[in-house]
DNA sequence: GCAAGGTC
């Protein structure tokens, strides 16, 4: 018997379909001599630190460095307790006794690195020893599925795929857990401060824009406008040059020879200058495009769209939803008219389905190589009747970007006026002489450009036309906007653009900051870490964000590059290069991050100390208020009262035993001081300890 | 209590 393992369930239950192995069992279906089983993405993962003895977080633990990794089986969190996720644990027993009776195995994971990972760690987690080939497919037309069956590979064909893929999984594991730990422990283990190869860059792309965007001093300019009236149309024109300052920009306002200082025909047109300008259609979405329009339109979270994506995916009613490519095969293409002539009904787009079935389709979309894992998002051929608002939304934006994409170009024509009147003015109109693809949603181009005027009324060179009003205008340079969810998307997709390097932008350019699957994740992880905050659309730093930017800014594992620099040497492994010398490499710098981060994280003290303001607590021996004085160079705070007794605390201070607490009790004695609030936001009650002149605060958060 | 990567 053959046994055939995909990565999740829809595509094993497409393969079988093929086969025409209709018999369904639990977790696998059968027939034809062959059976079909599925994972549910990763049921298997990098053993947690406590599998190498690392309990709990601390500091001679560090750095964790496992000689060998070991492999378990996916967790749950059931009541705070780590336990094997159940569905897992049976799918993993199905697929355990289909691989002990098999023959041979058939691996149908995704055609990725991903997929042959997940497809490696079951296998060797299983301790499986039956041979297998691999199936290389990116679309699951019957046509692409049959072909892929006669060109099985053997299975060695992809060891080195299989290495890459374990040396990106495993230094994942040992640079993100190891500056996790380091960080937290160092700034007094009181909250998780979590670090990673995606998720650091992000925030400092965040905090460094919010930065930006803060300090940002905005320059004044000035310009001149002019109406001008041709055949009692009246247009705009503005003054060619701008002007740093007023008076000069003074001066050109009152050369303006308009009829107001006497001149009937003031403005002279020196030149009209129309070109037609072609826009092409915008490619099909991939998840990302799809999360930054639903994001744009009507302001869900990356997170949301994914989650009515995969919603609409189950029901069959779009294909898979997390894609990383926007194009698609000729197998695909071969479907398309079909597809289009099922949103003939659509309310908003139904026309211009219909237009589409007497048109030649545009084929920019059609493109077998720059299809990755999956083909880009496509309605399937299923009619949805009723769905909820929500995932109507998506729907819409998925089958209306199908128009768009195979939709003709759309044709504008731009109009330039040049004027002379005192000084030189010009005059911008933008016209849309055939719509295409934009009649699919016909919404509004936002991205006019300033001044810019609806239409312009015809106007031949070297007519003189009357001005018949001037303007001096005052205007500002505008910093960089914030980020928000679409903007946050994309630069994680494209921040390899800004890299020099042609290959590394080469290697960036195809993964970007995370993938298409895990993007919306890694914002929800900042957030759930206080690292960030979503404000409106705006995704804003938190005080804590910012002040781990500032400790982690300059360092590697902030920079965006170092994706593109692991990606690079992960394609040299795939390529055969040496495993031993990245896996080295990893771990010299697991040991100095860890070095470094535990050395700057002592700053983050701060955070959680209490603000104390004067008067707030009353020394309980003098009745006076308190003043607190900070040493910022020491690193230290101290707190003191108005009498004999010195009242104090330092940020550095080691935290007391019970036995120490204790002693001080029995000589002194205690105040507690209830409900102080850090910066970071966490709660503490304080204890105030007297002791032979002395007294200590002890702070300890709430609820932990 | 940690990463990033899948997917339900």
């Amino acid at each position: 018997m053959k046994v055939v393992i995909a990565e999740k369930p829809s595509v094993a239950k497409e393969l079988a379909k093929v086969f025409g192995a209709t018999t369904v069992k639990s977790g696998y279906m059968e027939g034809k001599g062959y059976t079909f089983t599925w994972a549910f993405g990763h049921l298997i993962q990098l053993a947690a630190p406590e599998a190498y003895g690392f309990k709990g977080w601390k500091l001679e633990n560090l750095p964790m460095l496992p000689e060998r990794f070991k492999l378990a089986v996916k967790q749950n969190k059931v009541n705070g307790v780590m336990k094997d996720d159940p569905g897992v644990v049976k799918q993993l027993n199905v697929i355990r006794d289909l691989f002990e009776s098999a023959d041979e195995i058939i691996v149908a994971t995704d055609a990725g690195r991903e997929g042959e990972l997940i497809f490696r760690y079951i296998y060797y987690h299983l301790k499986c020893k039956k041979p297998f080939r691999r199936l290389w497919i990116s679309s699951q037309t019957d046509e692409a599925i049959k072909n892929g069956f006669r060109n099985l590979k053997p299975g060695s064909e992809y060891d080195t795929l299989f290495y890459s893929a374990q040396c990106r999984s495993e230094s994942d594991w040992i640079v993100g857990l190891n500056a996790t730990q380091a960080l937290s422990i160092a700034a007094g283990n009181r909250s998780v401060l979590s670090m990673g190869r995606v998720q650091t860059p992000t925030l400092a792309m965040i905090c460094a824009r919010y930065l930006e965007n803060k300090n940002f001093i905005p320059q004044i300019y000035y310009q001149i406008a002019i109406f001008l009236n041709k055949d009692g149309q009246v247009f705009k024109a503005i003054s060619v040059k701008n002007f740093d300052k007023q008076e000069a920009a003074q001066k050109v306002f009152d050369q303006v020879k308009d009829v107001a200082s006497g001149f009937t025909n003031g403005g002279d047109i020196l030149n009209v200058e129309v070109k037609p300008r072609k826009e092409q259609p915008p490619l099909l979405h991939d998840l990302s495009s799809l999360q930054q329009e639903a994001n744009k339109r009507k302001g869900f979270t990356a997170d949301q769209t994914l989650g009515l994506a995969q919603t609409l995916y189950e029901s069959k009613l779009i294909t898979y939803p997390r894609t990383g490519s926007r194009y698609i095969g000729d197998d695909v293409f071969a479907e398309i008219p079909g597809l289009v002539v099922n949103q003939s009904e659509h309310p908003i787009f139904g026309k211009q389905a219909a237009f589409l079935q007497t048109v030649k389709l545009n084929k920019r979309c059609v493109n077998v190589k720059k299809v990755t894992d999956h083909h880009a998002l496509l309605p399937t051929s299923n009619k949805p009747t009723y769905l909820p608002a929500d995932q109507q939304v998506i729907y819409d934006l998925i089958a209306g970007r199908m128009l768009e994409a195979f939709h003709q170009e759309c044709i504008k024509e731009l109009t330039k006026i040049s004027i002379e009147s005192g000084s030189a003015f010009v005059a911008n109109g933008t016209v849309v002489q055939s719509p295409g693809w934009r009649a699919v949603f016909n919404q509004a181009d936002n991205e006019k450009e300033d001044e810019e005027n609806p239409t312009l009324p015809k106007v031949v060179k070297g007519e003189a036309l009357p001005v018949e009003k001037k303007e001096l205008l005052e205007k500002q340079t505008k910093p960089k906007s914030l980020y928000n969810e679409a903007s946050l998307l994309k630069a994680m997709e494209t921040s390899g653009k800004e890299i020099e390097d042609d290959e590394l932008r080469q290697a960036m350019k195809d993964t970007g900051l995370g993938t298409p699957a895990t993007r919306a994740s890694i914002i929800e992880t900042l957030i759930k870490r206080d690292y960030i905050k979503r404000e409106k659309k705006n995704l804003l730093p938190s005080e804590k964000g910012l002040a781990v930017y500032d400790l982690v800014k300059d360092k590697q594992i902030a920079q965006a590059e170092l994706t593109g620099l692991w990606e690079k040497r992960l394609e040299e492994i795939r390529t055969g290069a040496s495993v031993s010398d990245f896996k080295n490499e990893i771990r010299e710098y697991a040991r100095t991050i860890t070095k470094e981060l535990l050395d700057v994280g002592r700053g983050l003290n701060e955070l959680f100390t209490p603000e104390l303001q004067e008067g707030d607590v009353l020394c309980p021996l003098c009745k006076k208020g308190i003043v607190r004085i900070t040493d910022k160079a020491a690193g230290c705070s101290a707190y003191a009262s108005g009498c004999k007794f010195v009242i104090w605390r330092t940020m550095c201070e080691k935290k007391l035993t019970d036995e120490e607490i204790m002693g001080l009790i029995a000589t002194g004695k205690t105040a507690v001081i209830k409900g102080f609030k850090s910066k970071a936001g966490n709660v503490f009650d304080a204890s105030l300890l007297l002791s032979e002149g002395k007294a200590h605060f002890v702070f300890e958060p709430k609820g932990e």
